[in-house]
DNA sequence: AAAATCCATGATGCATGCAAGACAGGGGCG
DNA sequence: CGCCCCTGTCTTGCATGCATCATGGATTTT
């Protein structure tokens, strides 16, 4: 079921592959002209796409100066994260009530296959898994326009970005697991409140864990690329 | 503060404007060519305004036909007050944990004058409140993703059509009142999880209420204009 | 030497023209 | 009489050119 594309789809998705992939940072300038010449179309389908990357919060544009690639403060992360944790608490308490869906047998397959990676070390597709996991709870919800949201929260996170770091930090690995694992289970027991709670807890402990890590590892992951000026000239 | 506001977003806020309010219907089209000639301006920054909009899901363009005032299906309306629930939920309980803030005293005299205006049956006067007294419970939580997402979410809504039909409902007027009563206490008393518990009570039986209302009265306020082709050659 | 000013440069904002596709209606054909 | 095709017209998609303005560095002034 192949559609027919416009260039711009075509460029709003490729930026969106970019600035997740990290090959854009944070703050980087995105100029119309150069992005016009390499996808061999003009300005206009690449205003558009830019038009919708920046409803969606991933860019923004200072009017007669550039566009750049958004960069959240400290401040924003946080509560994009807050954000987070109420959105999918709330998937799990709807999955947990929906009781028996294709979504909980892909989840107890998904739970099976990240405790094999666990004890494996297989770090790379552990962290593929955790993002099925999580994808997993949020379309189990059965509510598409909570999904919509959750995806441009997402992206908006940049959070592919720190989920190879989080995974990195071995300490809250098995941690993660066994709480991947806690959650499956109140679903499966259609205990929703619980469900809600310990996804609350559980996206919670992630984030204090990534904070610490990026406090720990300096500003080398910087966040706020355009609030911070280099000064060298 | 006066800023430079170009043609693109003069269009883009008054059509929002017009959906809202209603004088854009559900499934009505959308010209480019007409939209810019009444603005005195080309298609360019229509073009643009309403990309924005089509972002913010509150047009749909067909390609090659024409874009149209998007119209949400009976169970996308169902998902949109599931997720207003979530997050109205989850305001309250941030907004309690926070103590006093210039929005409890805020909320306190939005309380009172709607006592008032339930008292001197003062309809219109009530709808405004109604919308304050959500405004500042979002505005209170200190979360402005949070605010930002709720907006979206309102505006997909078009949520300011079914107050004033919900406020009519005499019979659930007093009973919103007292649910409003009741959250603004508890939110003085800091019990965050009592106030989610108590606004996710609310928001779901004001959105009962409306579905029985809009069932009662037919499709004369139809949701979905444009799914439902009419039948009769 | 320091500071204010001027200007070349490059960015976005907007206007306009052309191309391609979808849909409705009329005309031709079986 | 019914079906099909064909074409006119409207829509959006894209390309291109000009206008406007922020910005940084050279230049002039004090």
């Amino acid at each position: 079921m192949k559609v027919r594309r416009g260039v711009q789809e075509r460029v709003a998705d490729q930026l969106r592959e970019r600035i997740a992939h990290g090959d854009l940072v944070p703050g980087a300038a995105l100029s119309e002209t150069a992005l016009a010449q390499e996808f061999g179309a003009s300005r206009t389908p690449v205003r558009e796409a830019l038009k919708q990357l920046q409803a969606e919060g991933l860019i923004v544009t200072k009017p007669r100066v550039g566009t750049f690639v958004a960069a959240p403060s400290r401040r924003e992360i946080n509560e994009l994260f807050e954000v987070k944790e109420i959105l999918e608490g709330a998937a799990a308490r709807l999955f947990a009530n929906r009781g028996e869906i294709p979504e909980l047998d892909q989840l107890r397959e998904n739970v099976r296959r990240s405790e094999r990676a666990v004890g494996d070390g297989d770090f790379d597709r552990y962290v593929a898994l955790v993002h099925e996991y999580h994808d997993l709870i949020m379309r189990g919800a059965g509510n598409a326009k909570l999904m919509q949201q959750y995806r441009m929260l997402m992206n908006q996170l940049l959070y592919t970005r720190f989920v190879h770091l989080s995974v990195r930090r071995s300490g809250r690995l098995p941690q993660s697991d066994r709480e991947h694992q806690s959650i499956l289970h109140v679903i499966e027991a259609r205990d929703g409140a619980t469900a809600e709670r310990l996804m609350r807890d559980h996206v919670r402990a992630s984030h204090q864990a990534l904070m610490d890590m990026l406090d720990f590892s300096g500003d080398e992951h910087r966040l706020n690329g355009v609030n911070a000026a280099p000064e060298q000239p």
